[in-house]
DNA sequence: AGCACGCCGACT
DNA sequence: GTCGGCGTGCTC
């Protein structure tokens, strides 16, 4: 042991490792003095690089580390925790979080632990001390469910409720929490990240009284950190929040619940890109807990799993109250004047004639112009059935995959129409139209423009609850968890915009939309109706999912993508390069690809390097190159030998993002 | 990621 | 003559 000499022999570890949430995969030695009583789990201030930095104690030693000279080993300011805020399977969750999403230690570390500084006092609980039960009894089909899911005996861990809206799903995920909760184990259950289920969220938090800990989006970090505490030491069995819930330090781990799984929001966005999916399966796999998805459009990925019977599903086919399912018309936009339909406009001023109300969807996210023809005819790119996206300036239609471009066409090259053309239209565009339409009808638009205040979309819903809006406008945000009694008609204003996207998920994304659309109408009254604005009525996204067919989707669906290696035929990851100068972009994505590509294995290629769909944001321009593969683990592997040897002689100006299993390929 | 240090161009 | 661009290197 080499103490220092003059000091006196301090008993145990001196040293400490910390990690800081930076991109640097490394650890840092620190000393402590003797009073302080460090330890790995808890947070220390520190002087690093010059400045106090928040980091993560790691590790401990008790001899200096060898390769660091004396002088430079700094003292740990001061600790932030008085007990550890992760242990040991928290950190071994980091370390998986880091090395198969490559970020560094600290940057998962800083994803998994609330950042408040100090635990504040427990926000007070509604709910009672004890487990409401429903006083509900469930179906044949839901018992049968719950009992596959809570059997003893299970030799499967991965369930899937695969229900239609209004089947019952929630009750059944109660009831085995419940179950789990009798056991003595403890359950995590995931909800999108969407402003309108902290309700949800709050209300399966009454139910579990003070049993469970509910995430809200609105908790401070202090109120968060302090839930966190709570489920450490074992004082809450059930968390109920968003994707990053699925990191929940809960006691003896026995389910885990997705709600909603195909929701895009289970993949984070940033640093680190962790899938919430996948990470729980890491999860229950390690400490041998089930887990339990739940939809009525499952995402494609869980649908194969589910036909290869690595998953079961478990299905839930009727509506409780007895109600149908509501009729699905898809309209034809061809002939029409403006983006309404006359059937579309007929059924507004019916159902206003009836007191009753309308909302209707713009799913608008388009961004770039694309080349279509009224005859239904879309410039696709020869190898990887993505839509062009046309390219004014350089007069050439671009693919955003593989790179492949064209010239585009003079006249549609399916019907020769010469009307054939560029074309998108916007939320304001309808707004004046309804505006227009029935100047005495009250129309309310939503969408992230209009609710940038905080309790504006409240507010906004209170008004329509309280019938004194007649038509919603609005966009996916006001799609989600929306039951009012007074809706009679449900309008998809124009379900392709998603089908441009260059986006091989375009699909499945817009079938997952309408039929999630379709379930908000005919909850309450059985003249519920939903039209479905489209130029392309016999496209398969929109026509099966107008029949509510989702397993003819998916048939059709998973052939192209086997037919096309594209996931879940195939893993993905991919590189996006950033820099102010588009030169430099280029020129570091083609040195990365020329790394990369010798290193794949045999039954992986790579689509690029091309632009990003979206090429510049925030004035950076953004390059890609996606590797594809058969199995993650060859590819992953290739990936990781790839970045270390780019790392070595990169443009410092470049900025490289890895996105593994990305969603998103804008 | 920040932030220092260090070396070449157009300004008071 | 200096202020300031960004390339390089380091952080216990």
């Amino acid at each position: 042991m080499g103490y220092k000499s003059g000091d006196s022999p301090v008993s145990n570890s001196p040293y400490f490792e910390l990690v800081f949430n930076i991109p640097l995969d490394r650890t840092f030695s620190y000393r402590v003095d003797e009073k302080g009583d460090a330890a790995v789990g808890k947070r220390a201030m520190a002087s690093f690089g010059g400045r106090d930095c928040l980091g993560y104690i790691v590790g401990q030693r008790d001899s200096p580390p060898p390769d660091v000279p004396e002088a430079s080993i700094k003292t740990i300011r001061r600790l932030v925790d008085k007990e550890p805020v992760f242990d040991e399977r928290d950190l071994e969750l980091a370390k998986w979080i880091a090395g198969y999403y490559f970020c560094a230690l600290g940057e998962a570390l800083a994803a998994m632990i609330p950042s408040g500084k100090r635990a504040g006092d427990y926000p007070t609980l509604s709910g009672g001390e004890e487990i409401t039960s429903s006083p509900l009894a469930l179906s044949d089909e839901q018992q049968c469910a719950l009992q596959a899911i809570v059997a003893p005996d299970a030799h499967t861990a991965l369930f899937y409720l695969y229900g239609i809206t209004g089947s019952g799903k929630t009750e059944v995920f109660l009831r085995a929490a419940e179950a789990m909760l009798r056991e003595g184990k403890s359950v995590i259950y995931l909800v999108p990240e969407i402003s309108l289920t902290h309700q949800t969220a709050e209300a399966i938090g009454k139910r579990f009284g003070t049993q469970a800990a509910t995430i809200h989006s609105g908790l401070s970090p202090a109120a968060r950190l302090t839930e966190w505490m709570r489920i450490r030491r074992g004082d809450a069995a059930i968390v109920v929040g968003p994707r990053s819930a699925v990191f929940a330090p809960v006691k003896n781990l026995g389910l885990v619940i997705i709600d909603e799984e195909q929701d895009g929001s289970y993949k984070s966005g940033s640093t680190p890109r962790y899938h919430a999916r996948q990470t729980a399966m890491k999860r229950c796999a390690s400490s041998g807990a089930r887990l339990v998805m739940g939809s009525a459009t499952p995402s494609a990925e869980a649908w194969k799993l589910m036909r290869d019977g690595v998953i079961r599903r478990l299905d839930l086919t009727r509506r409780l109250s007895g109600g149908n399912l509501p009729e699905i018309f898809p309209v034809s936009l061809e002939r029409c004047d403006g983006c309404l339909s006359p059937e579309l406009k007929e059924e507004i001023l019916i159902t206003s004639q009836m007191k009753r109300q309308t909302i209707l969807f713009l799913n608008r996210r388009g961004f770039a112009y694309f080349y279509h023809c009224s005859c239904g005819y879309e410039l696709t790119c020869k190898h990887c059935s993505v839509s062009l996206t046309w390219y004014k300036s350089r007069n050439r239609a671009v693919c955003h995959y593989c790179g492949y471009s064209a010239p585009p066409p003079a006249s549609c090259p399916q019907c020769g129409s010469l009307e054939a053309g560029f074309s998108g239209f916007g939320t304001e565009m309808i707004e004046e139209e309804l505006r227009r339409t029935f100047p005495n009808l009250r129309v309310l638009r939503i969408d992230a423009d209009t609710t940038e205040k905080k309790g504006s979309l409240k507010e906004a819903l209170d008004l329509f609850r309280a019938g004194e809006i007649d038509i919603l406008l609005g966009t996916q945000m006001v799609a989600k968890g929306l039951n009012f009694p007074g809706v009679r008609l449900v309008g998809v204003v124009f379900a392709d915009t998603g089908l441009h996207l260059p986006d091989f998920r375009a699909a499945e994304r817009t079938f997952s939309l309408v039929v999630q659309v379709a379930g908000r109408s005919g909850r309450y009254f059985p003249d519920g109706k939903v039209i479905v604005q489209t130029l392309r009525p016999r496209d398969p996204a929109i026509a099966k999912s107008c029949a509510l067919d989702v397993e003819g989707f998916f048939d059709a669906e998973l052939t192209q993508r086997q037919a096309l290696s594209f996931p879940p035929y195939t893993r993905l990851i991919r590189f996006t390069l950033r820099c102010r100068d588009d030169q430099r972009a280029q020129k570091a994505a083609a040195r990365l690809a020329s790394i990369a590509l010798p290193l794949l294995p045999p039954d992986a290629d790579a689509l690029g390097p091309a632009e990003c769909p979206l090429q510049i944001i925030a004035s950076q321009h953004r390059r890609h190159l996606i590797l594809r593969g058969k199995t993650m683990a060859t590819l992953h592997a290739a990936a990781a030998a790839a970045i270390t040897r780019y790392e070595k002689g990169r443009d410092t100006r470049v900025y490289l993002e890895v996105d593994v299993d990305p969603v998103s390929l804008l």
